[in-house]
DNA sequence: GGTACGAATCGAATCGATTCGATAGTCTGG
DNA sequence: CCAGACTATCGAATCGATTCGATTCGTACC
């Protein structure tokens, strides 16, 4: 319904050819590469708006000059679950501000897992990133790994050619349990993200220490491994998804007994898992932090939470940007290594002395 | 590092000389499109796996074909502002599983509103979406539509070219007000999303019937019409954001008066504003719904909070696979025209009775 | 006045595939 | 035994740009 609708598509051809120029010459006005005459300049600018012609086909010229402008970003589950917590929001968003600024943009793929279709063998990507910490193996390294594309990670997929940002995961784990050991508790809990990419459906489990060692998810694993360094007998549950409902349910599961064998102390492996067990606590009557206290992980902004978590400070978008950059050295040539990401225990008041 | 650093990029061409095929040959054995014996087949792949072929370039492919397989999901804000809303991420997530049942992938890109730089110049997309209801013009719509790319939205940006998804806002926001009003609360308030894309910084403030026509997003504004259809008189309120913290600050800015002045009813645009101003009123040691009802919008999954809103049901989920719907029947060359996408009101707990 | 130089422009090769029409070879049936 | 149908393969054109080396032209300098 549009007046006019255009029978065939303008090209950089038409549009010289109309200002009298060759196709060579033409391309030089829009890259603005070679020296062009400023009327000359002008004239084809002119034959441009007069034919509509919405500059150089992108296609084509990535085809020509090697390089689309596309960035795999990779997320595992689908996109709801994978951004659900802003943990993994403000990482996406500090890699968008990276790449926005290099004139990258994002291509959003979701990695299914099953080696069968592959996503990315249809997109034209300069890099691929994995902002999250997945599985340890995809499919999907080996292809980029063939087309030559550089892989950036965050702790996954574990790969020569993956340069990684990396957390102390184990450490700074262990530091928020043996916070607890320090202030005196003694019966210790913790509640770890999904082990692998298909947990067991149904309520959080307790789970044994060969599954841990077993884990899939390298985040999980080593978080699960650094409170066993310091609580090497503690209970550990977990929850299959990292969210506020299952959290909930873990810190049921852990609360909901007698109270001599009630965990005082509850490490959780992300923030919204923490809130959930708080909330578990407080329905259960008992208050937080004086009967029970309980660590986050990633210091992630909660403004509906009533407490300021003790948690594992790991500020997201900052390991966004740390991500783009490293891209950006990729794309530029240079060799990056692997790169330390920083992470520090920070007190809030949900956790205090135990009781008694 | 890698043992094998291949020199120069292994293309069709190499994959047929060590085949003994002719190029289109071994191009209808990677397609499969074309009548190839089996034995001819085999050679063609077994010559890709020694020479680490890793399939057609994309970009060659999308050259000659004329499709990128890249549809370009278009938001306003940062990523992180963006999606911060479990209703904006519902709708990304609708809209992911049906472009994925395309075998389209999402390309992300941020309008940041300068008419300057524009970001999808430089990259091949087969369609455009606009899944979240932004301002009414776009600099990128007019040069979609130069390129003769299909585009989809919600509810903006306004042209004749783009095809809607639309909902009865004005209509849905004034169900809302009228089931206060039915409940007999004669003192309402209003609090609204962000009426422009830079709205004044700092805390929330009421804003004037003049301010409500000239908004700039019309979501926001259909909605504050359809509350003044049903409380002409009531005050409005715009939140800079539609998160938790600005509803909060919204909800003591009005009730935080005295008792007399206090509306008993707030109309809220988004369910998460709405859980501001519920956390406000019992901060301020209100209950909800016995002292003040409250209603929202969207009807999203917030586990945290401890109340059932009353609220517009709009189901994102299938809102983004009816945007990817459309986008596929555009693709196909069909001429969709605009939707509509009913929404209803649910009764929660966060209503009752006006008080006295 | 002729040569050398720089600026502006152009022609043609190239990027890596897809696809159409042509050709050679195989099989069926009358 | 040959016309007709069908299968497998190939050559060449094409998609729409970018870019390199060559060409043209005017100017400056000796």
């Amino acid at each position: 319904m549009t007046p006019s609708r255009q029978t065939s598509k303008v090209t950089l051809k038409d549009v010289a050819a109309r200002a009298g120029v060759s196709i060579s010459t033409a391309s030089l006005v829009f890259s603005g590469r070679g020296p062009v005459a400023d009327a000359t300049a002008e004239r084809v600018r002119q034959a441009a708006t007069d034919l509509d012609y919405a500059g150089p086909d992108p296609t084509a010229s990535a085809l020509r000059q090697g390089r689309s402008g596309a960035v795999a970003v990779v997320v595992e589950e689908r996109l709801l679950h994978a951004f659900r917590d802003p943990f993994a929001l403000a990482v996406l968003d500090g890699l968008a501000q990276e790449l926005d600024a290099l004139g990258l943009s994002m291509l959003l793929v979701a990695d299914h897992g099953d080696g069968e279709s592959n996503p990315l063998a249809a997109h034209a990507v300069d890099a691929a990133v994995f902002p999250l910490c997945g599985r340890a193996d995809s499919s999907l390294v080996d292809h980029l790994v063939a087309r030559t594309i550089p892989i950036v990670g965050a702790g996954a997929p574990a790969h020569g050619s993956v340069v990684h940002v990396m957390v102390e995961e184990r450490a700074a784990q262990a530091d928020a349990a043996q916070h607890l050991v320090d202030l005196g508790h003694e019966r210790l809990a913790h509640v770890t993200m999904p082990l692998a990419p298909t947990p067991p459906p149904g309520p959080p489990r307790t789970v044994s220490r060969g599954e841990i060692a077993d884990a899939a998810y390298a985040d999980a694993r080593e978080r699960a491994l650094g409170f066993l360094d310091v609580a090497p007998t503690g209970t550990i549950v977990e929850a299959s998804r990292a969210d506020v409902a299952e959290g909930e349910a873990a810190g049921r599961l852990l609360l909901d007994v007698p109270a001599a064998e009630r965990p005082t102390g509850i490490v959780a492996q992300s923030d919204l898992l923490a809130a959930g067990v708080i909330r578990a606590a407080e329905s259960l009557g008992l208050r937080v932090p004086d009967d029970i206290s309980v660590t986050g992980f990633d210091a992630v902004d909660l403004p509906w939470l009533d407490h300021t978590l003790t948690t594992i400070e790991q500020p997201g978008e900052a390991k966004g940007r740390l991500l783009g950059n490293l891209t950006r050295r990729l794309l530029a040539g240079e060799n990056p290594s692997d790169t330390p990401f920083p992470v520090t225990l920070r007190l809030g008041d949900t956790t205090a002395p135990a009781p008694h």
